[in-house]
DNA sequence: GAGTGGTCTAGACCACGCA
DNA sequence: GCGTGGTCTAGACCACTCT
């Protein structure tokens, strides 16, 4: 199929072009792909080595495979993108569902800081979102987000965002967040935290940066989230 | 091969097979497994049942492939373990690797925490480690760990112990790490942290409590670490 | 050259969802 | 009953390592 010192294997091209159609937005999210049989055939491949394609985009979550039905492009609903990136718990275990409390959307030039976190240009616009998440009713998580303003265009007309903005960003704007990269730290709250989430000035406060990326590889969205550290933990199991 | 309600894949069994000789000790880290084909041969499966079981335990970590060689047991090298399982970096990304400052071991009768986070019985003991451990030689974390006695016999005589104790506990006793549940909070500095590790009390502390599960599924580690939190953070990607 | 894992194919049969 | 993905096999050839 091909000489040595390039040599690619056919399952890696077969997934690029996968990966490429995937991005030029070909099939929509919930929708099924071609089956294994039909692709293969499409492609000149056989149906085993669209089969290693696919099970590998399964495994990176791009894809969900059903026996019976087929195969389809995974989808951010909110429960799922809630478990996937939504680490905060209670202590011991129990998973958290935050609820809105207050929000604010508006669009304006990049400053400096994020122009260098989300790889933006000198005239770039960002939207800025800042929000305020209520655990079990109570304020909790103070949220500042800086979105690249050409990924999601509108986006501050829509009105009330939804909980999970993931699978909004996916559904209304192609934006499918792949990864996240997360620093933590602990920090004391400032009088501006104590006004917004009600925690005592200098009581700690866990502050996550968040970097998120999308298919294709591209920085999506920078969140800056502070925490109320009192009975709330940010929960992780390493593999 | 068989009828429904019970099925199970010819590949989970052997899979099943191979996760219980590896935990036998059957084999040993950085051993060569057999290959592919004789233990096909042996149990009486096709070539490509095997792989598919060796290359899930390679995606786990468990097993490392090598083309030309032959499959081998994961080591949890000190610098392997370092990476997988340690977080610590400078914000911005430069990954940073801790010293040792100052250790205390010893053995003695397990409290009711460490039987409850441990899984311990009535009458079991515990082995705790407390350490102070430094970054650019600079102490920066309090550890305090405690271990199943039973699973580390004779841990306490060793004397100085290496930076990465996973890669201990596997050498010297057959544990090898496989996940770890991590928990973290934002706490204050007490004056325990200003006398160990320099930090003002009141200060921002960053706080892991960290389970770690062995192979075979057994809770091998009890890790409550304290770390400074100027100019470091725990950095993590979610996919 | 012998032995190993890596890729690719072709085909059989099973389990599942749906009409 | 058909079409889908899931499992399993057998065999060919390639790429790499070691002797």
């Amino acid at each position: 199929m091909n000489e040595t010192p390039g040599f690619r294997p056919l399952y890696r091209q077969v997934y690029e072009i996968v990966v490429r159609r995937l991005a030029q937005g070909e099939w929509r999210p919930g929708e099924a792909l071609p089956s294994e049989l039909n692709l293969a055939k499409e492609l000149g491949v056989s149906q085993g080595t669209v089969r290693k394609v696919f099970d590998a985009l399964t495994a990176e979550k791009v894809l969900e495979r059903h026996q019976g039905k087929g195969t389809f492009i995974a989808e951010n609903t909110q429960e799922r993108a809630q478990f996937r990136f939504f680490r905060l718990a209670h202590p011991g275990g129990k998973r958290l569902t935050p609820t809105l409390g207050s929000e604010t959307i508006r669009v304006r030039a990049a400053r400096p800081p994020e122009r260098e976190r989300l790889d933006l240009g000198r005239d770039a616009r960002v939207v800025e979102i800042d929000r305020v998440r209520l655990l079990e009713g109570v304020p909790a998580i103070r949220e500042i987000i800086a979105l690249p303003a050409d990924l999601y265009p509108g986006i501050e007309k829509i009105g009330a965002l939804p909980n999970s903005l993931y699978s909004l960003y996916q559904a209304k704007f192609g934006v499918t967040i792949m990864t996240t990269h997360e620093e933590l730290s602990a920090q004391l709250a400032t009088i501006d935290d104590h006004r917004q989430i009600g925690v005592a000035t200098g009581s700690p406060i866990l502050v996550i940066d968040r970097i998120a990326v999308c298919l294709p590889e591209r920085k999506a969205e920078w969140r800056l989230s502070r925490v109320r550290s009192d009975n709330l933990v940010y929960a992780i199991t390493l593999t």
